[in-house]
DNA sequence: CAATTTTTGGCAACCGGTTGACAAACGCCG
DNA sequence: CGGCGTTTGTCAACCGGTTGCCAAAAATTG
């Protein structure tokens, strides 16, 4: 028998050191038990498992907890169990505003209901969203895909591990939260059918999101029912540098109103076209997609069909916490719902009466 | 002596289960050790103590963990080690696109560094900020604390706690990453006594608000140099709202040329003025600070003093990598540094020569 | 080729909670 | 007051890595 050489002694003697476990650390339920004067695993559940233990033992043990500072340590309840209480927000681009309201609506309703939001972007990359994800998958219980740009296949692979709600796409099987564009879209051609503009430019998106294609569809379908001329241009980054290089094919489109794929590229847009002398709405009429942030700090302001951004985040970040509390309770077999959020013009001074030409 | 009841059978069995801990799981150390012919603790050096194992097992074990596509379990990892690879943001407000470029960097950095970026908002309230602070505390390795409102006592305990970096304020003992606000204010003041300029007001941010006193200071003293008289209002909130409020009061000090504390109170301003039918920049000058996405939207674009947001994110988030790794090699005793950056007027079109009254 | 130093791999304890199985303590009944 | 069904608390295994200590193996040296 080999004669142990207390290892209590090894434990931690250097103060020296002046973050991390150094000195009194921290409270464990160990710590607690002693002072409460009960058994470690009754303090487990009487701090998790509410009415396993009896009210007097109850409150012993809150106060003993109380007194020590107890906080407990996330990760050695996440080892056995499996949860964090955290979820991952993957975001195509952190730089664009559109993410900003779906962020903030996600991180409130996530501190809402004590979970800690996880942030990371994609960089408009199919195959950086892909391993972000992955990365991700590891420490949470959720995540939130908004306007993913890997395809559906893999998201649903990832779905199979993991409850995932998508912002801005629906993947079959997969719960998703889409504002649904007809209600905006209509409304805005409409009013540009109402001003006298007989054929509309629309300005797409990055060819992978799902969401340009759906508010082109909308477009092609509001403006026959509205008898006017429907165009399609493409630009090269839903950016207001992307907005800029377009204007040439706008003005070469023979348009006098465009729509195009989001604000970014509607500003740009504007910004070119007013550089080269051009009138806004008297000659050409711009509205957006999106109602982002400083939307209405341009002159005239930007007309935009304005998708709730911030329901977005958090109608999604509610219905993956009500997934995940599901999964915990019953096995699954939940249906995969789609969550509709509706859009609505947002008149403005960027589109208008078309004046004759001068 | 109790019979044990073989309690491998009690493992995982239900295959209801849709997601979590069902099926096969994730592959283990122990489940490389057994394709390798090793043992446990030899897979987990290979893995993350580079060197400590010959080239031979080394190869045998990174093929068999490649072959059951192993990933760590960050939970297990961090329970003995204590570090968890992830550090902290928190921002006053993630509403303010001041922060967007701040977060952006910081993300960009930790990725790059192979660190996880959690996100927090205070809502501009110290007392959201410290509870917000402890409840990271536990999960991550360190803190950035963006523009923070609690004060100066609270800020240290933390730090001694965790490694700390605080942007956008100076803390004493506590390593900060802070613009330099000299050069771009007087930059900014010299450009509008050029311009005939003879009364400037400045429009104060948050009272808690370190920065807001530094730019007074900055004002005050630029404008004693170049002789220009400096008047001081307060905002309600620093915001395009706010912006829009102060506008009586700007009217009212007589002052021909506004600094404002940040970007949305300029932009706000700047509508107000306008709405009421006064012509930017010849009747008056606005400057605000940050150069915040958007600011080049509005008409006149903004004259701005910018702060290299995006640089004090990405900056911060090296500082405190650089202190973490140093922290685990030797004790600690490292000065705390402050990283200043520079600031530069951005010189658009809201401000100008004065025109005289017509 | 033996002696010694350096590598390398194995053993076992540990991080701090959670949880199934079980027994002691309790309340209730006839 | 004994039998019986509940509560309530304890024991011990477990989650998946990390790491100090030690011995076997390999490399170096005399």
């Amino acid at each position: 028998m080999t004669e142990p050489k207390t290892p209590d002694a090894a434990a931690t003697t250097d103060p020296a050191k002046k973050h991390s476990r150094s000195g009194k650390s921290h409270a464990t339920i160990y710590d607690i038990a002693k002072v409460a004067g009960v058994n470690p695993s009754t303090v487990s559940r009487a701090l998790s498992k509410p009415g396993r233990v009896s009210a007097k033992t109850q409150k012993l043990i809150e106060d003993a907890a109380a007194e020590l500072h107890y906080q407990v340590n996330p990760f050695a309840r996440a080892l056995p169990t499996g949860r964090t209480n955290t979820f991952g927000l993957i975001v195509a681009d952190i730089t664009n505003p559109t993410f900003f309201d779906i962020i903030r609506g996600a991180e409130t309703t996530a501190t809402l209901r004590d979970y800690t939001l996880v942030l990371a972007e994609s960089a408009e990359s199919g195959v950086t969203e892909l391993t972000a994800a992955r990365r991700m998958m590891a420490t949470v219980d959720g995540l939130i895909l908004a306007s993913p740009r890997m395809d559906d296949d893999d998201i649903r692979a990832i779905a199979r591990d993991k409850p995932v709600v998508v912002i801005n796409r629906e993947v079959d099987g997969v719960p998703c939260v889409v504002p649904d564009v007809n209600k905006g879209i209509s409304e805005a051609v409409r009013s540009l059918a109402a001003n006298g503009h007989h054929k509309v430019a629309f300005v797409a998106g990055p060819p992978q999101s799902w969401m340009s294609a759906r508010r082109w569809e909308g477009v092609q379908a509001a403006c026959e029912w509205s008898r006017l001329e429907a165009v399609r241009l493409e630009s090269t980054k839903p950016t207001v540098d992307g907005g800029r290089q377009v204007a040439r094919d706008v003005r070469a489109s023979g348009a006098t109103a465009v729509l195009t794929y989001n604000d970014l590229l509607a500003i740009g847009l504007m910004q070119e076209l007013q550089a080269a002398g051009m009138v806004v709405p008297d000659q050409i009429s711009i509205v957006g997609f999106d109602d982002i942030f400083g939307a209405d700090f341009t002159t005239p302001p930007l007309t935009t069909v304005r998708s709730p951004l911030g329901e977005c985040g958090s109608g999604a970040a509610t219905l993956l916490l009500d997934l995940l509390h599901r999964d915990l309770l019953h096995g699954a077999g939940e249906t995969a719902a789609t969550l509709r959020v509706e859009t609505e013009l947002v008149l403005r001074g960027s589109s208008g009466r078309l004046l004759p030409a001068g």
